[in-house]
DNA sequence: CGACAATTAAAACGGTCGTTTGAATGAAAA
DNA sequence: TTTTCATTCAAACGACCGTTTTAATTGTCG
């Protein structure tokens, strides 16, 4: 990893980007097994390079990882909090749902070409201590803008209720990314794009609950 | 694992049974670290027993984890299920509400005593490939069956679009228990059970879904 | 007591892991 | 051409993995 700025300069080979390839295959794998049952050796042979090049490139399993990971989520954060501010200077007010699309509409456009989704929702749920510091510290700030966005939206909701809300918000995300159709039906026959839409639904309205005021009975 | 039958007629030894040690440690660190990232090496540590003890007892690390899973969830999904009979047996109209506070009920009795809440939720999110099949063919029984009753409820939704709807409440479900308070807040300061009332909140929202009528924006 | 079966203990098995090393490669710079 | 240096390669390092083997220990019962 002595000097990674030599490559991009002239990427004429006969092999496209050894770094490219490393990365594409170990968000596959990443994807598919976790981070802990993924070893380097699966990966190298994946892209079809040497096990040392992982090392010289990325200096480390988790700072391949780290970068494995940044690559995606930072364009979809981008995109996130340029859809929320683009959503703010359209003149409609905003409502709970065109929030929420505009949080879920990013997971869309990268779904198709890449293991994203697949990948964050391992990620999310991985026990290493550098993938949670990581995904908590890039999602705070794009979580907090939203929270905010949703807080004016329901201004009789304190702060902290809307961040449950959320919070169950991205549960049922990463659900949707790494599990994909629900339990006993077969996947594959459905639209990928068909779940955002069963999602964007639960989501708005466990967000709005409007049948918050009615009497309510106690756990058993 | 020749007879296991043997040390459950008189439990009387200086130390605590070596077998329920041995599922003790490895629950918590599962729960902690995940499936792939523990080791044997390091549940016979922490349970302070003899390495081959473990594969002596459960004949692997596979079937330890399963043992690990089923001395769990087994009561939750019996008491899911006679939570459910017992529900229809009294003489009130099922609701959203009730149906999924029976189904949220069982963790909340056994959340203090034990890791069990993040061990399910990490080995819902596990890549091997026991854990996958345990968990749906375990889970799709008790699913079904609150499936029907929510179906109930709501005769005018079809089947498979509830199916949609409790795949997002079980992501929720697992967020509370993997996570546990939201991300950017510091845990510790509330009680356990607050989560669960909040889920509870957000999912009967979630499902019954009262806005579905009204006008929706598409995806950008 | 001695026989016997259940359990624990210690050591090693082959294998894979992340990482490091040092030499070969090959294109650009001089 | 010679030098230079980023990159690739094969090989090895020590450590740890799940599992197996073999022996020692323990308590029970004839």
């Amino acid at each position: 990893m002595k000097n990674m700025s030599r490559q991009a300069d002239h990427r004429d080979k006969q092999q496209p980007d050894t770094q490219a390839r490393i990365l594409n295959a170990a968000e596959m794998l990443f994807a598919e097994r976790g981070y802990a049952a993924t070893s380097l050796r699966a990966i190298a042979s994946a892209a079809d390079v040497n096990l040392a090049a992982t090392h010289y490139h990325f200096g480390s399993k988790k700072h391949l990882l780290s970068t494995v990971f940044h690559r995606r989520i930072d364009p979809i954060n981008e995109a996130r909090l340029a859809g929320l501010a683009s959503l703010k200077a359209a003149s409609q007010p905003l409502t709970t749902r065109s929030i929420m699309a505009v949080f879920f509409g990013p997971l869309r456009s990268e779904a198709v070409v890449s293991h994203l989704p697949r990948m964050l929702g391992r990620v999310f749920s991985e026990p290493e201590t550098i993938s949670r510091p990581i995904l908590e510290e890039q999602f705070m700030e794009v979580a907090s803008a939203f929270l905010t966005e949703l807080n004016a939206v329901h201004p009789d909701v304190t702060r902290s209720e809307l961040q449950w809300r959320l919070h169950f918000v991205i549960g049922a995300m990463v659900q949707l990314l790494l599990i994909g159709t629900p339990l006993g039906t077969e996947p594959g026959r459905e639209n990928p794009e068909d779940g955002l839409e069963h999602l964007l639904d639960f989501c708005v309205a466990g967000i709005e609950q409007p049948g918050h005021e009615t009497g309510r009975e106690e756990l058993p």
